[in-house]
DNA sequence: TAGGCCATCTGGTCCT
DNA sequence: AGGACCAGATGGCCTA
């Protein structure tokens, strides 16, 4: 190999891990958006990107329950079926931000880990909280009022998930319905403003830079269209249409949450 | 100190 | 040829 060929490959090289760090950051800012709309965001203590798959499942499942079988959002079945397969810690940030904001009517069993383990009823007063020395102290997180408290006015028979047994601290196989039943089609555009810290994006080997890592990157969204109920759309949203508004912060961003009056019958609402 | 999590680099593969 | 995507390796930071 020539000299001259080296540096050749050298220098594409040197592109490709450009490309390859800019393809990555795409991906972590897309799990940091993610992250903003899970119903335990926290600034200061981030979900891990697995944990973070994993909530956002469970969410999704979770609320595909509610539309589907009425399932109350204050029930203990979603709860369990929030935390199923996620570990202590983020069960624990999950049933803390689920207390905030809402009466502590859940009751919930030891099915998330119990005495020793953790488990949702074993804290007096906590009636959703972990008891777990090894954690730090509350406040875990925030719960956007919009995640679930919007659904609160949705009263649905109180339903308990047989599959929603176990919410165990390892990797267990998920074996819950894996497609909710809702697809929805959009039409969207995301501007992404760059940081007046660029460089912060380079915090490789900074101390604490995940603290900034949130703090650091600004968003800003147009949003055009609207979200259409796909073909394969479960029968309640079919024909309906969401309208979105334009030029929403990203930092105050919450999705357009589905209300109902009534099985059926959904609007669109938009909270910052 | 071990383990978890992360960002980055790197080479391989596939596609245009 | 070059870009996108992927997975393995590596090293840093943090926490229990």
């Amino acid at each position: 190999m020539t000299k001259a060929r080296q540096e050749r490959f050298r220098a594409r090289r040197i592109k490709a891990n450009a490309r390859e760090r800019s393809r990555m950051h795409g991906l972590n800012d897309a799990l940091d958006n993610l992250r903003r709309v899970m119903p335990c965001y926290s600034k200061t203590q981030k979900l891990s990107k697995i944990e973070t798959l994993r909530l956002a499942r469970n969410y999704i499942w979770a609320l595909s329950e509610v539309l589907e079988s009425g399932q109350s959002p204050e029930s203990h079945g979603f709860v369990e079926m929030l935390c199923k397969g996620l570990s202590q810690p983020t069960s624990n940030l999950v049933a803390g931000c689920l207390q905030l904001g809402s009466t502590p009517v859940l009751k919930l069993e030891d099915k998330c880990g119990g005495p020793g383990m953790g488990g949702i009823a074993g804290q007096a007063g906590h009636p959703l909280s972990f008891p777990s020395p090894g954690l730090p102290s509350p406040p875990y997180g925030s719960l956007e009022a919009s995640h679930l408290l919007q659904m609160k006015g949705f009263k649905g028979p109180t339903y308990d998930n047989p599959s929603s047994n176990e919410c165990s601290s390892g990797t267990p196989p998920y074996d819950g319905p894996l497609t909710p039943p809702l697809s929805i089609s959009g039409n969207f555009t995301l501007k992404q403003e760059p940081s007046p810290h660029e460089s912060d994006r380079n915090f490789t080997s900074h101390a604490g830079h995940h603290a900034h890592y949130l703090s650091s990157h600004h968003y800003s969204t147009s949003t055009t269209g609207s979200l259409v109920a796909g073909p394969q759309a479960h029968p309640l949203f079919q024909a309906s249409r969401y309208e979105l508004p334009l030029d929403v912060a990203f930092d105050s961003f919450t999705p357009p949450h589905l209300v109902t009056s009534q099985m059926g019958n959904f609007t669109s609402a938009q909270s910052t």
